[in-house]
RNA sequence: GUGCCUGUAGCUCAGCUGGAUAGAGCAACGGCCUUCUAAGCCGUGGGUCCGGGGUUCGAAUCCCUGCAGGCACGCCA
């Protein structure tokens, strides 16, 4: 069992399933398909625990009022051997289910069983799922986009590890292509500059402007001198671009690291160009989707249902950047084996995505094993305006700068609070301001408090007993039960995330558990109770400290014991 | 021009597979430390859910339309 939760939905489900059956024997209720049934937490408390709409959805077909329904369902219902307390028909036509404290106190029992494994959910079943984030060119330094990609990627993988998927976490490496080409130009431009003087040849247009790439220059001409200049450009450009790429990779990698990203598969653009993007070129021919025209291979787009004919291999021979992302993905499907995909793009790339869904149809794959999480872009500000180059460097701002300056915690956990679709304006003073402005302090503040909570318990040698000698029917306080509830709803919060993709709710879940848990703290006492009372509670902040520790967990940050 | 995303409290945003009186945090205002961390808690005020139509017993949510902002429409990636 993942959640007392679970047990009680299956619970009222079948209650109601019974209740109409009986009605329907009567003659109470004609016979009728019974709806799936849709069960939520109602928003009012007094509404109680859970709610359906059922009656209103059978109102049409059954050809009756909806409260009408509502009360013969409720005049049949049995809720004996249950953790229904009551129930009762409401507002247009609400069945609303009130629980005993039982379901609550059981709750607690298996987060203390469950421990670190509180929270997972097998909705996965071990498919295996890729997560492919970040993936930024290799030819400069991580930016903001890259940092918020780079915090939901892997947060979704994560969630998706805590939901039963067996998850892979890969960077695509874009070493290959027509931006190698454009980064050896550029290279090659900024080492003659370094040499011959500024204007002794001018920098291309298309090339990459950043400080970044004559700061390789630089140091290669440090170790190197000047050896290149008698080489052809095509051998300057190689011996540069293999000086330079292998420092960029290094840089992402640890840049990746520090923000505690670790990735399963590094996966090389370049390895497509040795036999794959050709065998998916064979068999989009063999499958009736390539057209020939103007000397280059085309995605007949009618045949796909795209708006027009996409270049796949042009003119001059070279493969696109659309040939090799459709091979990576044959790759990541047919030749890896995986059930599904998620790739997080920014969404400047959101016109790729149809594409890149139709690709997969004509290759054989359903679209629907392909899913895109757009993120939008973030916007930094600092002392109330928009930031854009960093004040030290004189540079845009890097994922670095920005570690540099709020912290992994603060980073990381800032990422997650909007949903992907939503912009971002990324308040870097109230990242580092330690109040209860900022959330990420006040999620930490309510572990720490735990933890003193705990040490001075320990200071006079009060210890937790074993839990089935811990009497939580005591545990009677709105604070405690508001707590237990929201501890209850992880599970139900993890599933949630897994299904929609959006792992911010989970930082606004912990922010949720946190103030629960500072309410409770502000209302009833742990230490000085008598001992009965003291174990009750002392077992309540136990179960919130694995609760609030798993998701920091999840989200990768500290949990820190002492503030 | 065509397509996609966004528009909810002063600010930043949840809610969007239709449900009960539209929520949270911050900001504003007023309270709470002789007791386990006041980096905390409690309370008050605050809304044309961008506008206009439509579907429905019921719309912030679905459909149509207009407006505003962002983005994409390359033999770039």
């Amino acid at each position: 069992m993942y959640s007392v939760y679970e047990q009680i939905t299956e619970q009222i489900k079948t209650v109601i399933k019974n209740a109409i059956n009986q009605a329907v024997s009567n003659g109470e209720l004609p016979e009728a398909d019974i709806p799936d049934i849709m069960l939520e937490k109602p928003r009012e408390e007094a509404f109680g625990d859970l709610s359906t709409n059922l009656a209103m959805q059978m109102a049409k077909p059954v050809k009756m009022a909806p409260r009408h329904i509502a009360q013969s369902i409720l005049k049949h219902i049995n809720t004996e051997g249950t953790f229904i307390n009551k129930v009762d028909v409401a507002g247009p036509g609400f069945i609303n289910f009130y629980l005993n404290n039982e379901w609550l106190y059981k709750t607690l029992r298996l987060i203390d069983e469950r421990q670190e494994g509180y929270g997972e959910i097998n909705i996965g079943n071990g498919e295996k799922v890729m997560v492919e984030f970040v993936s930024a060119n290799p030819t400069g330094p991580l930016h903001m986009g890259n940092a918020r990609g780079g915090a939901l990627g892997d947060c979704i993988a994560s969630v998706l590890e805590k939901a039963g998927f067996d998850v892979t976490r890969e960077y695509y490496v874009n070493d290959a292509g027509n931006q190698m080409e454009k980064f050896g130009i550029s290279l090659e431009a900024r080492y003659l500059q370094q040499l011959k003087g500024e204007d002794s040849i001018p920098f291309p247009e298309d090339g990459y402007h950043g400080e970044d790439i004559i700061d390789h220059v630089k140091d290669y001409i440090k170790e190197y001198g000047s050896n290149l200049l008698d080489k052809s450009p095509e051998e300057r450009r190689k011996a540069l671009i293999e000086y330079a790429l292998p420092r960029n990779l290094k840089r992402i990698h640890d840049g990746l690291t520090r923000y505690r990203i670790n990735y399963d598969v590094w996966f090389r653009e370049s390895t497509l160009y040795e036999s794959e993007i050709e065998e998916t070129i064979n068999l989009l021919k063999e499958r009736g989707y390539i057209i020939e025209k103007d000397g280059a291979l085309w995605l007949n787009g009618e045949k796909a249902g795209l708006e027009k004919d996409e270049v796949l291999i042009r003119q001059n021979g070279f493969p696109t950047y659309m040939a090799a992302d459709i091979a990576y993905h044959r790759n990541k499907f047919i030749k890896r084996g995986f059930d599904r995909v998620i790739n997080l793009w920014g969404a400047d790339h959101h016109g790729h995505v149809a594409r890149m869904k139709a690709a997969m149809e004509a290759i054989g794959i359903s679209k629907d094993r392909l899913h895109i999480v757009l993120f939008q872009l973030v916007h930094l500000y600092k002392n109330g305006e928009i930031a854009r180059m960093s004040k030290r460097t004189g540079r845009t701002i890097s994922l670095d700068d920005l570690l540099d300056e709020v912290g992994i915690d603060a980073a990381r956990f800032f990422f997650n609070m909007k949903t992907s679709g939503s912009h971002l304006d990324f308040d870097m003073d109230l990242a580092v301001e330690q109040s209860n402005n900022n959330p990420v302090f006040y999620v930490q503040y309510a572990h720490a408090r735990i933890c003193s909570i705990l040490r001075k318990l320990a200071e006079e040698n009060i210890k937790r007993i074993p839990s089935e000698k811990v009497n939580l029917t005591l545990l009677t306080q709105p604070e405690e039960l508001a707590l237990i509830k929201k501890l209850a709803e992880y599970p139900e919060e993890i599933r949630m995330a897994a299904q929609t993709l959006e792992p911010s709710r989970l930082t606004h879940y912990v922010m949720d558990v946190a103030s629960g848990f500072h309410s409770f703290y502000n209302a009833c006492r742990v230490k000085g109770e008598d001992e009965d009372l003291l174990q009750a509670r002392l077992f309540l902040i136990h179960c919130t400290k694995i609760v609030i520790k798993n998701v920091l967990d999840l989200i990768r940050i500290d949990a820190p014991e002492k503030m």
